[in-house]
DNA sequence: CGATTTTTGTTTACACGGAAACGATTTCCG
DNA sequence: CGGAAATCGTTTCCGTGTAAACAAAAATCG
């Protein structure tokens, strides 16, 4: 018997050298920590990408749409569809200053102040749940080397 | 003057909690895989995907289809489409067992074991080139932490 | 055995995200 | 100044991945 089939037959797959690629790991994690959003979080209605959106506006009122985009790795066509929903939801306003009357800038709208400051809670206790499955040390120090390799230290 | 508009004006955008979320951190950081493969091996015309799939059926022919797809956290309508691009391009070939005629089970073709042979090396490399930006034991530690997180620990 | 349920993969219809082309404005320089 | 180039966002079109409904086969169970 060929012992590769059988043991494929019995779903022991072997993965080889890939189960060392960091691209198949972190695709593999954000899977799952994505299911345990939707788990967690999917009666709110958001998706993980859209309530970081506007957790940031929130955080900088006023910002750039082009810089948000820049940092979070939305492309812009992409971001251009994602604030027209949260400016048609109400949550978000787009202003176009007069010193560059190209760009436009991003706030909260009252109503997206409230949206975020009432999800706030669940969507910070999502985030440190993630960790359940890890030990306490092993989850921050992955967090850590994370931050470290997409550059986000210095962001907190 | 408001100094976080200010600072938003000049890309320093503020985060806050969430450059802590293990989600936000991996899908930057895939983000960042994403791109150094396509830098490196945009070439061979394969994205990540197609050649994870080819390299796992390579090293358990004869596997279930659905075996993979759930391990690959792939879905069936898609892997069904996957394994089927692969088919016409001649990579791999299809089989249904006697004992369970519902199932397919693939293999690499000859044309295909010739083809993930041939681009071994450069997959190969491309994952060992990962690390630049980290220091050594810190990318094998990261390594470590995202098996230990997606369970991938035993199927090395 | 025969009807029901489960499993496996496919089809269809759709949402998400991206590339390319575009319009509008600003910047760069000759 | 004024034309060329760069920037910013939008629009259009398309590929990828998913959910839902489906078809076929196998397992379950009365």
């Amino acid at each position: 018997m060929n012992r590769q089939i059988r043991s494929a037959a019995e779903d022991g797959i072997v993965f080889g050298e890939i189960s060392s690629s960091l691209g198949f790991l972190l695709r593999l994690a954000q899977v799952k920590c994505f299911d345990s959003f939707f788990d967690t979080l999917a009666h709110h209605g958001l998706k993980p990408g859209e309530f970081t959106v506007l957790w940031v506006i929130g955080l900088n009122p006023g910002v750039p749409q082009g810089a948000i985009a820049r940092r979070l790795r939305i492309k812009p066509a992409h971001m251009t569809k994602l604030v027209q929903r949260a400016v048609d939801a109400g949550l978000v306003e787009r202003s176009t200053p007069d010193d560059d009357r190209r760009s436009v800038h991003l706030s909260l709208s009252d109503q997206g102040t409230r949206f975020v400051e009432r999800n706030k809670p669940d969507f910070l206790n999502f985030i440190a749940a993630e960790k359940v499955d890890m030990e306490e040390g092993e989850f921050a120090e992955l967090v850590r080397l994370l931050q470290k390799f997409t550059g986000m230290e210095q962001a907190g």
